[in-house]
DNA sequence: AGGCGCTTGTGAAGGGGTGCACAAATCGCG
DNA sequence: CGCGATTTGTGCACCCCTTCACAAGCGCCT
């Protein structure tokens, strides 16, 4: 599930500093996460563990490293080179964690020929053939939000199934295909909400606030982290 | 809730359109969201619809901004001037969306001095006397992994209770401290796992695949947007 | 004024995720 | 060889979220 690639990287850590086998609640407090949690997801990829002593780190790598598909490394076209792109194009935590940036794409013919990272910036129009070519895997819209849904049909064209957009807008895809969004703005958001709840509380703890900001408390709940540690 | 950012978002969208009142299901169908969640959502801050016309946007707009607190314009800090953080700098989703960045930070001497958008970067050390003088309210870190910690601990010294993170660690911070995380090679790794999961199945659909890939369907679901129209 | 169609708001059922608590299993030590 | 400490794997209860379905309410047309 979504968390796995979270327990992947606390494992990547806890190896670099020399552990070789972590229990349930090291991990867990590692990723953040309950340690019940982590040892009902793990035991849903199998049993991997060992009782009394823990899990064996280099084995966990390698099976979640399988289980998110990582034993290739895949391909991904990123379109979009404005500013978001630039810094997608130069992010080196891809590489890193198993994916290689195979081709940055863009509409403008002012922005083609670029050199970023060295790789050089191509027409979308040359999207099909660089599909074949690189056996995109994935692709990254770092588009605005006005050319997003044309550019995902261009990816679902040449046979793309998975697409992470950064533009702010919903796409329509195809059953099948999976999108990932993330909006930085709306993050942002997020946070001024819980901002806004918490600075009503303190400011009226006797009467509780107004109806608006008097909203359940579990609302505000999720995928959020709070509190954690000292 | 965390819908709210984006029902807001295509609120402003039909907006410009020219739409003055929408029905649940249109919006619904903007914020890619099934129509009844939309209704419970929005009857959680209380009545703002009409039965038999829809909800007024313009009055809607202002009510979920309002829970959002976005009638002020929150000021951001930025720490960490690297590639994302160049990127998140110029960023202008931010200024349309009402918050505003108003300091960049880094710790690098190299980088201090240097002017991006017109704002020029500061050193971190100076963050005491910017967060006073610019009353920031929420803090982005866009720093390395092995700094982030140390750059949440100023953030939350300096009063700062809101906290996106860049970085691909988990933070400690204290009781009422809210963090979020966006960590995008994570996003990668949850469409390779479905990648993954895609490929096992087209080529063992009658085996159904290994005991490994053979995950409950239901696994992959966590906020990710899959088969939406046409 | 009355009826009809449309849309909201909500009660209830269903499903899934979460966390507790404990049995099963393994290792180390006497 | 046996016992205790430790840790995994999991049954169970709980809670929240989602979704369906429908009653209540509003406007328009006759």
């Amino acid at each position: 599930m979504a968390r796995l690639p979270e327990y992947l990287r606390a494992l990547h850590a806890l190896a670099e500093v020399g552990h070789e086998t972590v229990s349930s609640e090291g991990l867990a407090n590692a990723a953040g996460v309950n340690s019940a949690k982590l040892r009902k997801d793990l035991s849903h990829l199998g049993s991997y563990g060992t009782r009394g002593v823990g899990y064996d780190v280099g084995l966990l790598v390698d099976q979640i490293e399988f289980v998110l598909g990582l034993t290739q490394r895949r391909a991904v076209a990123l379109v979009g080179v404005g500013n978001l792109g630039h810094a997608l194009a130069g992010y080196d935590g891809f590489a890193s964690r198993g994916f290689r940036i195979a081709a940055l794409l863009d509409a403008e013919p002012s922005r083609v020929g670029e050199q970023i990272n060295g790789l050089v910036v191509r027409h979308i129009d040359e999207l099909p053939r660089v599909a074949v070519e690189e056996s995109i895997s994935i692709g990254v819209i770092a588009t605005p939000a006005s050319a997003a849904q044309a550019v995902a049909d261009q990816l679902v064209a040449v046979g793309v199934t998975s697409i992470l957009n950064f533009a702010p807008c919903v796409l329509s895809v195809p059953e099948g295909v999976d999108v990932r969004k993330v909006d930085l703005a709306i993050e942002l958001q997020i946070l001024s909400f819980h901002e806004h709840r918490k600075a009503s509380l303190t400011a009226l703890p006797a009467t509780g606030g107004s109806a608006l900001t008097a909203l359940p408390g579990g609302l505000a709940a999720t995928d959020t982290q709070e509190a954690i540690g000292t």
